[in-house]
DNA sequence: GTTTTATTGAACGTAACCGTTCATTTTGTC
DNA sequence: GACAAAATGAACGGTTACGTTCAATAAAAC
């Protein structure tokens, strides 16, 4: 107990904030160039920072890899509220939820994150661990829950809903995902298309006045 | 005229076999390690050849990249023709493409090559435009041609093939895809379940018996 | 055999980059 | 002001790898 967890130890105290301007330009970087094609002198350029602190403060280029992958998972974990549930009909409310989900999946940030993340999972296993459980699993326990409750309130029909989340949310998704992933350009027209489809086969699926 | 296309020129021929050899050792390390990662001379070793030989031959790491992109795609066309289509009620034969897609997208090298196509579409559009038309575009194309044919045969109802296409095929992936891309272990009962709830699914909203 | 081209092995120049060391300066606490 | 830890700049060793050059050799056509 001599050292309380906040005293203060003599000397200059850690640069908090130059630590978080190496993460955040190291995210950067290697987000959009690929780790082996990111040089921590680059790096430390864009932070304002001299090497050697990164190397003090990390210690190697595959733990500021580590530490960019879990802030930007962090930053993930806050956006699967669904808290703001909107209203309406059930058609309405799916398409609503499926338009937003769409939107945050479609960001350039998040298809060039994913396109890393999936390059060096092969590498480090436990990379691809982190970035499922921050995203996509979480998303899926939410929005199960949701249609689990929408179910329990008696406005869908759902036998299993870890199963129905996966189908709507692949299905909203369609090709769209993976074509952005290899660079097609995306299509607003379609995009509606495939939600607006998504949702009449839910329905036609899962409504409870269909039997 | 002066020159026959197969006309012999003079001087030692080129070895088509020792290229084969290159590009199928690059497409190896390429895939398995990514671009940056890899090196010409390990190339050179395991495709028992000379640097030069390859340098000769591409001139470029990044031609000599492309070349391995471009051979890779052209074994994925043949994979797509669903002529030996199943027979049995369209439950089944549904049950047993989405069987076969299933299997052919999971095998380990699919898994790499998509990993590290989609790495370098950032930096070459055209690499990652090739692959969806030798491949996904490809499969959409021969599947929904699968579906407006049955429709036309009174076995299903489908307004959109295309867009029912990308439905069937979204929802046998479920996070299937996205998992084995982030490097969880594939699990075989989990698969059956998705396959046989997006058949369930499907038939729901596209069987004509249902209204 | 001669010619022409392909291939090889070795070496080279150049550049990038990782990770370290060290002397120096900055920035905080006591 | 004294002290201790953090940050900096510069330099270094070592590695890796791209792409080139060159002399020597192999394999085909003539």
């Amino acid at each position: 107990m001599e050292t309380h967890p906040e005293r203060k130890r003599p000397g200059r105290p850690s640069d908090i904030a130059k630590r978080d301007a190496i993460v955040e330009a190291a995210s950067r970087r290697f987000f959009e160039e690929g780790f082996a094609a990111t040089s921590i002198e680059q790096v430390a350029v864009d932070a304002g920072v001299s090497k050697v602190t990164i190397y003090n403060h990390f210690g190697d280029k595959r733990a500021l890899f580590a530490a960019a992958v879990e802030i930007e998972c962090e930053k993930m974990r806050g956006y699967f509220s669904l808290d703001h549930a909107p209203t309406g009909s059930i058609r309405d409310r799916l398409t609503i939820i499926a338009q937003a989900m769409f939107e945050f999946l479609s960001r350039p940030e998040m298809i060039q994150f994913e396109r890393r993340i999936a390059a060096e999972t092969e590498h480090e296993p436990a990379i691809g661990q982190a970035f499922l459980e921050a995203g996509p699993w979480r998303m899926k326990e939410a929005f199960s829950a949701y249609l689990a409750h929408a179910s329990a309130a008696g406005e869908l029909r759902i036998p299993d809903p870890m199963l129905a989340a996966e189908q709507f949310v692949s299905m909203s998704k369609g090709m769209g995902d993976l074509e952005r992933r290899f660079g097609a350009v995306p299509n607003e027209e379609t995009n509606r298309v495939r939600i607006n489809g998504a949702v009449d086969v839910f329905l036609a699926a899962y409504s409870p006045r269909k039997l």
